[in-house]
Order: structure tokens, then C-alpha cells, then sequence
DNA sequence: TTGACAATCAACCAATCGGTTGATAATACT
DNA sequence: AGTATTATCAACCGATTGGTTGATTGTCAA
């Protein structure tokens, strides 16, 4: 694999800015449904075929269809058509994008989660001033969002 | 500021799944355009009024200030309006919550970050064997992003 | 061969989107 | 008082969405 391989594979914006755009464009709105968010969220870490995706929904199968068909215009699933059967699987990808996109706002987030970790502390250390019977959890895992 | 205080603050998934899920759906269908885009960057900072939001668009006022209202429907952006004016300003947190989903799928770029890493690694090391005239610039900030 | 099955295509529907123009409300300026 | 400015409301338009039902295509199986 050659360096030029691996860049392109990267999702570093900026190689076509009005392409990008309308990516982006694509992804958030497939990602604003919440049958098509569920759909990703199965895929993740399997194929399934249409028919399997459709299960658990109450809406026609050609509604399940045409929502795949959309995640597939926003890149986000591959359908890997067989005889009558069609694979669909996760490209999470575009996800990428979108993602580093929304960063540009984690600096508001990581100050409510830092918020938090200080209050957290400040209890923990509270408690361990003056012992209770019960001891908050601590939780690291959510500070370490970054 | 108590514990309750902070933790309705962070932006933790699970209160209501329902209207969780409503919200991702605006908050995603807010971002799937390139003016409502523009216009959650240009707020990253500072307050601005809807005519200085619309100026560098060549749509109508009345057009700018139906994305704005998109936009507060997301709860993405705050209005405070004062006699004629209508000063509009950022509201991150619901960003928060789209990022925590897209989260889930962070492993997948992680993953693509480490290839691109290690290839620059790969790289930086065979030049530093036989060095050349020209050296690659390592860019550790990428592999960073988690 | 015949029929069941997986998936898509096609046409239709009500609702919404993104834009327009025109009217209105509320404030500020001269 | 009269007028310009800021912003929204209202009505309209073409395009799209998300759903439906019915027809079609292609493949597997009895």
C-alpha cells in the first residue's frame, strides 16, 4: 500500500470543497432519520439484506428499500447485489466527515464534560472527607471523551 | 451549582429516548445544508444579527431567516430579540449529542488514522536510513484525533 | 415448468423544503 | 410626523420526502 493509497483513503476535507460540501450535505441528511439511523446502527459489524433490514420496521419493504437507496447516495452503505439478493454493508467512511466536522464544536462539549469531572471530584472528594455509605462512581470514561 | 445541575447539562443520551431521537433528527437535518452550515460557523464566536448572517448569501432575507428558524428548531441556535433586531447566538450542546452517536462509529477512521500513521512512520524511517533531500512532515495531530 | 421469493421500479399521495414576492410589525432616525 | 430599517408572516411555486399499492425483474426451488 502506497502512500498515495492511504491519503486518499483518509477523510482529510479540503481536497474539493464544493464536492465535500455536498457530501456532507448527503450524509447529514440520511443520518436525519431515525429508520436509517437504525439501519447503520445494525450494519455495524454485519451484512444483512434488505429483506433482514426491513424486519423490524412496520413500513413496506419498498419504503425500507428506498431509504437503503438513500444511505447508498450519501456513501454510507454498499449493496453487494447477488441473484435476487442484495447484501448491504456499512461504509462508515463519509461518517468520518461528518464527525471532523462537528470537532470544530468539542471544545463546547469538553467544557461541560471537564464541568463535570471537577463537580464529580469535588463530591468524591467530599465523601472522602466525611465517609458515607455510599460512594458515587467515578467516571473517568466520561472525561476522556475527547 | 449541584450535581443534578451539571449531569441535565452533559449531554447523556438515554433521558428519553424518544425525544432523543426526535431531536438527532433535527439536529441532523439541520446540518444537511450548506447555508445552515455557514451560519452555525460564522456563530462559533460571536452573536450576530440575521441581516449580517444573510449578508454573504445571495438568497432573501426572508430565505436566511427560515434556515435560522430550522436552526432553532434544532436548538442549535438561541434568538434574542430586541425591538427590531434579533441578535442570533450558537447553542453547541444538541452538536453534542450528534457527535456521541456518530462516536460509535469512531473505531472505523481510528483505524484509518493508525494505517496513515504507521505508513508515515514507514515512511520517515526509510528516508531517515538513506536520507533524501526532502523530508516528509510527520503529522502526529492526525493520529491524535480520538 | 411453475410458482414462491427478494428486491426494485413506477405511479400516486399528502406533507415539507427552499426559494420567491408582497405585506406587516416594531423600532429607530431626521 | 413621516420614513427607513430589521425581521417575520403569508401565500405561492417547483422539487423532494416518506409513505402507499401494484407491476416487474431475476433467481431459487418443488
Amino acid at each position: 500500500m502506497n502512500i498515495t493509497t492511504v491519503l486518499r483513503s483518509v477523510p482529510v476535507s479540503g481536497h474539493d470543497p464544493l464536492a465535500d460540501a455536498a457530501r456532507l450535505d448527503e450524509v447529514f441528511f440520511a443520518l436525519s432519520d431515525p429508520v436509517r439511523r437504525n439501519i447503520l446502527e445494525r450494519l455495524d459489524g454485519e451484512a444483512l439484506l434488505v429483506s433482514e433490514l426491513a424486519m423490524p420496521f412496520q413500513i413496506s419493504l419498498q419504503a425500507v428499500s428506498r431509504h437503503i437507496q438513500i444511505l447508498v447516495r450519501a456513501g454510507l452503505v454498499q449493496q453487494a447485489r447477488s441473484g435476487r439478493i442484495s447484501k448491504c454493508s456499512l461504509d462508515a467512511q463519509p461518517l468520518a466527515e461528518a464527525a471532523l466536522w462537528l470537532n470544530r464544536y468539542s471544545k463546547y462539549w469538553q467544557q461541560q464534560f471537564d464541568v463535570l469531572a471537577a463537580t464529580l471530584a469535588d463530591i468524591d472528594e467530599r465523601k472522602t472527607a466525611k465517609p458515607s455509605r455510599q460512594r458515587a462512581a467515578s467516571r473517568p470514561a466520561l472525561a476522556k471523551q475527547k
